[in-house]
DNA sequence: CGTTAGTAGTTAGAGTTCGAATGATTAGAT
DNA sequence: ATCTAATCATTCGAACTCTAACTACTAACG
C-alpha cells in the first residue's frame, strides 16, 4: 500500500528551514485526485441522469438565483462566461431555460428556469452529490464541519496561488 | 453580498435529520473552486514555462520513478492511461523523455527522462506550485500539516463516492 | 501445437474548459 | 451631439480528459 521509494530530495530543500517540499507534493497529489474523482462524477452523472456536471451545476445554479446574468452565473458556478455560454446553449437548446435580454440594458441577457426545466430541477437535485451525502453523514458532525472548512481554507489557498505563478 | 435567496427547501431534507444539504453544497462549491484554480494555474504555468500542468505532472512522475510503464505512470499521476500516452507522445517528439519495449514481454513500453528531460526537471521543479509553497510556508507548521490531512482525507471522499453515482 | 483468455498500450471520438478576439450597446467627456 | 472607453455576451481555436474499441503480445490449458 504505501510505497516509500526514498526519492533523491537531494538539494531541492531551500536553507529557509520550513521547506514542505513532501507536503506541498501530498498537497497536488491529493488536488489531483479531486480533480479526476470530479471529472468521472461528471461523466458517470451524464450517463445516468442526461445531464453533465456542469450543466447540473449551472442549472442548479439558475434555481437558486432566479432571473439571472450570465457573468452572475459564471461566477456563482465557478465556471468562465465563455462555458456557461456553452451550457446555457444546450439547456436553452432542450428547453430546460430560457433566455432573453434587458429592455433596459440591451447588452444584457437573463435567464430564467422554464417549467420543464424546474420540473427537472426537483427531480435530479437530490442525486448531485448523492454519494458524497451519504458518506459525509456517516461522520461525526464536527469532524464534518472540520473537513468542509479545511476545504474551504484549500480552496482559497489555491485560488489565491493561481495569481502567482512564476515571479522570479 | 450574503444573498438568503430563501430556496424552498420545501421537502427534500430526508428524515435522517444530518442532512448536510448546505454544507454539502458548500463542500462541491470549494471543489469546484479547486478544479478551476487547478485549470488555471495549467494554462499559467504552460504560457510561462512551455509544459503544461499535465506535462509537468508526468515530468516529474518519470523523473521520480525512473524507469516506468505507462500504466504505473498513470496512477502515480491519477490520469487515464490514455492520457498519459497523448502526453508523453508530446514530451517524445519533444525528447524530453524517450520510450522503448521490454525485450522480456513486447507488451509494455518503458519511459526514462532523456539527458535533456533531467536538465528540464531540475530547472522547473521548482517552479511546480511556487505560489502554493509561499503560501503554505506562511502558515504555521501545525496547521500546514491539518490543512494536508484534511485535504487528504476529502479527497478519499468523493474517490470513493466516485463509485456511487445513483443507486436507488 | 492451437485455441482462448487476459494484459499493456494505443487510437478514435465526444465533451469540457479557458483566453482572446468580436459585436453590440451603454456611459462619459467634450 | 458625437466620439471614446467600458461592459456584456458570444464565438473561435487550442488543450485536456475520459471511455470504448482495437492491436499486439503473452499465458494457460487442452
Amino acid at each position: 500500500m504505501s510505497n516509500n521509494s526514498m526519492i533523491d530530495s537531494s538539494d531541492t530543500a531551500p536553507s529557509t528551514g520550513s521547506a514542505p517540499a513532501d507536503q506541498t507534493r501530498l498537497l497536488l497529489k491529493s488536488i489531483r485526485r479531486i480533480v479526476r474523482a470530479n471529472d468521472l462524477q461528471s461523466r458517470a452523472l451524464a450517463k445516468a441522469t442526461g445531464l453533465t456536471g456542469p450543466q447540473l451545476v449551472i442549472l442548479t445554479g439558475v434555481a437558486e438565483l432566479g432571473e439571472v446574468t450570465t457573468q452572475a452565473l459564471a461566477d456563482h458556478a465557478d465556471l468562465s462566461a465563455a462555458t456557461v455560454v456553452m451550457v446555457l446553449d444546450k439547456l436553452e437548446q432542450r428547453a430546460i431555460v430560457e433566455r432573453y435580454r434587458s429592455t433596459s440594458d440591451r447588452r444584457i441577457v437573463y435567464t430564467r428556469l422554464t417549467a420543464k426545466g424546474a420540473e427537472l430541477v426537483n427531480s435530479t437535485r437530490g442525486l448531485f452529490g448523492a454519494g458524497l451525502v451519504q458518506r459525509l453523514a456517516a461522520l461525526p458532525a464536527a469532524r464534518r464541519q472540520e473537513l468542509i472548512e479545511n476545504l474551504g481554507a484549500i480552496a482559497d489557498l489555491v485560488t489565491d496561488a493561481t495569481k502567482t505563478v512564476a515571479l522570479d
